[in-house]
DNA sequence: ATGGGTTAATTTGATATCAATATAGAATGA
DNA sequence: TCATTCTATATTGATATCAAATTAACCCAT
């Protein structure tokens, strides 16, 4: 007769198993991720409020700064350069589609195809943001002056 | 007369203010809010599917591990640590609280003031989370052996 | 005490995020 | 040719995110 519960393990509504105290801190103290959201929230709300008064948010601004360049890329490398979900990206330029601010041209060679073309609203839109850009970028540093900004995205750039 | 526009400024209708290639790569190279967006997705996904099993977010496990301590924060006190938007955090922890993963328990002095709870339920899901989230940021650490995580953390806890 | 300002939390509306699924076009091979 | 498979994008459903507005409770000065 050995089913019932040996008599020196715990009862089966016993505290749950626990974890220790220095492991909650291991994880508060190490985990990139939770550092990685925790930074791009607040890095998110500051951009977010400088681009308030010309309607644009952060992520909207670094994907048309992406296509500012000569190249249209296909939406699907558009994704992989934001390292976004293709169907976050879908939803994110048809947001920009509506307002205008981009097209969405069908590839000549691959009707599966689309590529992501600035308009001239857009890439107005853009040139009266980089200053915005600018200036808080330099405010950012200066609040950081110990942070060597190329090379800390560069090390983000490389993680997960 | 010098309302018209003078002989030497652009047509009205011209190419809009373009911003030079270099600033684009500058932007591209340096923006810190653009690298901690594109970290955050990363390593969100990879979180997410790591936890997937156990029907987790990586932002779920952050902020139920922030509460294995001792103490009941504040919905406000964990908004705060967790450098999120009070209102994200509500939405938050009213989905841990549909599947009683935590409770909120009203203050006994401040009528206003709710604090969270991890029940069994949550701190056992937590202990079952927490093996999977130290193999794979030891994973992660192997992958970007250069990287100092606690240096890192610390690095992007200071950000923004 | 009570009216006015402050603070804690919630609700609302818009966008963002991703997994899973669907659709449509392309490429391959029998 | 045409069926199978692969690939690019779109859609759906759930959670996440934040600003702005709202509700409720506190505090304080009169």
């Amino acid at each position: 007769m050995n089913n019932a519960t040996p008599p020196d393990a715990p009862p089966p509504d016993a505290t749950p198993p626990s974890v220790p105290i220095e492991t909650v801190h291991e994880i508060r103290d190490q985990c990139l991720c939770f550092a990685a959201q925790r930074a791009a929230r607040r890095l998110a709300r500051r951009f977010d409020r400088l681009f308030q008064d010309i309607d644009l948010t952060n992520g909207q601004f670094s994907l048309m700064v992406s296509l500012m360049g000569k190249i249209q890329p296909r939406l699907g490398e558009l994704a992989d350069f934001l390292a976004m979900d293709q169907a976050t990206l879908s939803a994110g330029v048809k947001t920009l589609e509506r307002r205008s601010l981009l097209t969405l041209v069908a590839d000549d060679d691959d009707g599966r195809v689309r590529r992501a073309v600035l308009t001239s609203a857009g890439r107005a839109l853009v040139a009266k943001a980089v200053p915005l850009w600018r200036a808080e970028h330099a405010k950012l540093q200066a609040e950081q002056p110990q942070i060597d900004a190329r090379a800390l995205a560069l090390l983000m750039a490389g993680l997960g």
